[in-house]
DNA sequence: GCCCAGGTGGGTA
DNA sequence: TACCCACATGGG
């Protein structure tokens, strides 16, 4: 049996907190400087890639000073995939990348402002229209470039909690993503903040298929009090 | 060498 | 709808 709506909005928030006090604050965007635009695309260059491959595609790009829409709406799709290369699936991301300036400058005059401008349901909708965007990326958008509260789910999101029993990992993005909003305050900075605290905790204990019997990192704060892998197990 | 990373789209049954 | 697969580099 699921647990009770308030049984579950308590643990959402306990887990929030506890994995809070135990890796700090992660400092995702919009903490980095660059702006929306370089979130953007960050948020499509990190697809199923490592962070730090990302980093060196946008150094190539800034360094390119291609980081703005007009610069990349311009840019020959061959030249962008050589720049990208470090993070892997060049070739797909360019087209990706000229996808959604192509979408920006056809729908919104090329401006940002005026595509945050729209309700994040509207805002959300349009995202997922545009090639290569799904719902992970189309939130982390909305969350981390326009700054509005939505819960962005990834792999590592699935694996924890449904280790912790909160719902079946199989089930559809959409209802992962509504359990969160049902039991969480929709406030942007602690939304921004749980997403990479989960992607910390998922690194560290929640790898792919080998449930490694490692160190758990919330061994001192586990839920129960004990010491139970990968994660701390409900009650 | 092998596994994995802040997924998505396309094809087939 | 429910699987399978391609896409690709770099770090542990």
């Amino acid at each position: 049996m699921m647990p009770s709506r308030d049984d579950t909005a308590t643990r959402l928030i306990e887990v929030y907190h506890r994995l809070y006090a135990h890796f700090g604050p992660q400092h995702w965007w919009p903490h980095s400087r660059g702006g929306a635009f370089e979130i953007i695309v960050g948020a499509i260059l990190t697809q199923n890639t490592a962070w730090t491959n990302v980093e060196k595609a946008l150094a190539n790009l800034r360094r390119a000073r291609w980081l703005t829409p007009g610069a990349l709406h311009r840019a020959p799709t061959a030249r962008l995939a050589r720049l990208i290369r470090p993070s892997g699936y060049f070739n797909l991301k360019a087209k990706k990348l000229k996808a959604f300036t192509r979408f920006l400058f056809a729908e919104h005059r090329g401006r940002l402002a005026h595509l945050f401008a729209l309700d994040s349901a509207r805002l959300r909708e349009e995202l997922l229209a545009v090639y290569g965007i799904g719902p992970e990326t189309a939130d982390s958008i909305i969350l981390y470039a326009a700054r509005q509260p939505i819960f962005v789910v990834d792999a590592y999101t699935r694996r924890v909690f449904a280790r912790l029993g909160l719902a079946r990992a199989e089930v559809s993005y959409d209802e992962w993503q509504a359990l969160f909003m049902r039991n969480l305050p929709h406030a942007e900075l602690m939304f921004n903040e749980y997403h990479a605290l989960i992607v910390a905790l998922g690194k560290q204990v929640c790898r792919k298929r080998v449930p490694r019997c490692g160190e758990c990192p919330l061994r001192e704060t586990c839920l129960t009090g004990r010491v139970t892998y990968p994660l701390p197990l409900p009650a």
